[in-house]
DNA sequence: ATAGGGTTAG
């Protein structure tokens, strides 16, 4: 440590065995004190130890006190910047002070940490122009710089410009090979992608776990675990990927069966499986596992925060609600983050808060189409459909433009509130002027809001106009209109086709049995008790029998 | 001191 300088050596011993911000804080501090803000290596080391702690604010702070900073020091900044995805305009104009400030210009260092800040935003402006300054420099073939270029023109869905840069290539590593890999699978290129996998001449863990991704994004599992199984090493990465493969294929016993297999799981881990198990309609085991989390002392992030909300909006448990509201707000997860609120907004509005989600709705900094949608279900569930049209209203003259899941939503609160003309507007809107095909399900709450209304015929045309197949919820919903409206003929028609399409559903043979009721036909009402008697299906526990 | 792989919302 001598060649450091005796007021630097002891500094540099603290640094080295520093693992906390509050160490840090003291370093810094010591730094400053002992006049050491201009000993280039000693910063250089402060600033690694900023990026591996998150402490981006101690580092430019620092770097702003050093008078005349190296390279070394610029290039250090730049990797921070961009490893703590901050905005690209901050590392540009870190990398234009380097430019026209410094008596050192950019060195092959300076381009790949720019280019991936370039990558993160998928700014393929900025990208290629900083492509033809590495071009004039002459560092565009040293191959730290070329691979990050294939990766940028990869993330910004350039895969020519990729393709063009790996080939001309004289020497290529394994990192160079999974960059263009990962190219490839962004475009969705999957068998290119492959083809290069099975050529690369050496492959690590990281080349295996890309390919595997691959295949789990384009969902072919069985590929993806073939590979898992073949390959010499696995790791935490591989393990989530597969975890999460399985989860999105519904099968969270194999997921499960991983995750256990996976030791030192990290919070990735924790998120693929709780966020598995909400996907798939689990919240108790999502809530399960969150709780195992906190004890094995796993602090949650923003991710693990957003999938317990969602848990708990499936759950639709207020005290549940309150707690994890709360909880967020003790913690250091920024609430402002569009994902998070929208979360927010949605469990409080499931969870019956209604108050607590329009005001955090409306403080929110920007609100876009999801969290538009998100309040607007909460006002359907609690029947307030006249709120949902002022908000859809007030979507539109913000200039969000409604998509398919958005139109579901209000058409779902027209039905609900009876506000018929409304939704036949709606309907109508969709189509002409967002020229969005209705969907089954659109056309489902179409025939629901018809037949409540007791426009049974309209209804009972508007489903066999269908373009596709119905499915059966919209033959349920117009079962359930002719029930309210006690329309035999009509009931008997429809029954008879849900009874063919799905046998097994007890809802149908109770709605068609309370249509007889209704009309004092009990002859006919034991008749098609008998039929559900013979086919062996069991009531729904919850459904009445007159 | 530099490059490649994993998680979030209606």
């Amino acid at each position: 440590m001598s060649f450091l300088g005796r007021r630097a050596a002891p500094v540099a011993t603290l640094l080295s065995s520093c693992h906390s911000l509050r160490a840090l804080e003291q370093i810094h501090a010591r730094i400053v004190r002992k006049g050491l803000e201009q000993h280039h290596v000693l910063v250089l080391r402060f600033l690694c130890l900023c990026n591996a702690l998150s402490a981006v604010s101690y580092a430019s702070s620092a770097f702003e006190r050093v008078s005349h900073p190296t390279l070394p020091l610029f290039n250090a900044l730049l990797k921070l910047l961009s490893d703590h995805r901050l905005p690209l305009q901050s590392s540009l104009f870190l990398f234009h002070q380097l430019r026209l400030r410094s008596p050192h210009p950019p060195d092959p260092f300076s381009y790949p940490s720019l280019l991936k800040s370039c990558s993160h935003f998928a700014d393929l402006h900025t990208g290629a122009s900083i492509h033809s300054l590495a071009l004039r420099s002459g560092f565009e073939s040293n191959i730290f710089v070329r691979t990050s270029l294939i990766d940028m023109y990869g993330k910004c869905c350039e895969v020519h410009a990729a393709k063009v840069l790996f080939s001309a290539m004289d020497f290529r590593n394994e990192v160079t090979w999974t960059a263009m890999i990962v190219a490839y699978l962004n475009s969705g290129d999957l068998a290119s992608a492959a083809e290069l996998f099975d050529g690369m001449p050496k492959r690590n863990v990281v080349s295996w776990n890309a390919m595997i991704d691959g295949f789990v994004k384009f969902g072919d599992l069985v590929s993806a675990r073939k590979l898992f199984d073949e390959m010499p090493e696995r790791n935490k990465v591989t393990f989530t990927s597969m975890i999460d493969g399985y989860s999105k294929a519904g099968d969270m016993a194999s997921a499960r069966t991983l995750f256990e297999m996976l030791k030192g799981k990290d919070v990735f881990s924790w998120s693929a499986m709780i966020t598995g198990y909400v996907q798939n309609g689990r919240p108790g085991e999502a809530l399960k596992l969150f709780l195992e989390m906190l004890e094995k002392n796993i602090k949650p992030d923003e991710y693990i925060m957003v999938g317990l909300m969602s848990a708990c909006s499936l759950l639709g448990s207020l005290t549940l609600a309150k707690w994890v509201d709360s909880y967020i707000a003790r913690s250091s997860i920024d609430v402002k983050r569009a994902h998070v609120l929208a979360a927010l907004v949605d469990m409080n509005a499931k969870c019956g808060n209604m108050e607590r989600a329009t005001t955090l709705f409306e403080t929110m900094p920007k609100r876009d189409l999801i969290s538009y949608c998100s309040l607007m279900q909460g006002y359907s569930i609690h029947g307030l459909g006249v709120k949902v049209i002022e908000f859809f209203s007030r979507m539109i003259k913000e200039g969000i433009v409604p998509d398919d899941v958005a139109f579901t939503v209000v058409l779902t609160a027209c039905s609900h509130a009876g506000l018929v003309e409304e939704g036949i507007k709606y309907f109508g809107m969709m189509k002409n002027e967002y020229s969005i095909s209705p969907s089954p399900d659109h056309y489902a709450c179409m025939v629901d809001l018809l037949g409540r209304a007791g426009r049974l015929k309209e209804a009972y045309e508007l489903i066999k106009c269908m373009p596709m197949e119905p499915h059966a919820g919209a033959w349920g919903a117009l079962l359930g209109a002719c029930r309210l409206n006690c329309d035999i003929e009509l009931g008997e028609v429809v029954a008879k086709k849900l009874f063919e399409m799905e046998p097994q559903n007890g809802g149908n043979y109770v709605l068609l049995s309370n249509i007889y009721a209704a009309a004092d036909r009990w002859a006919d009402v034991s008749q098609v008790r008998t039929i559900m008697r013979g086919r062996g299906v069991r009531k729904i526990p919850g459904c009445t029998w007159i």
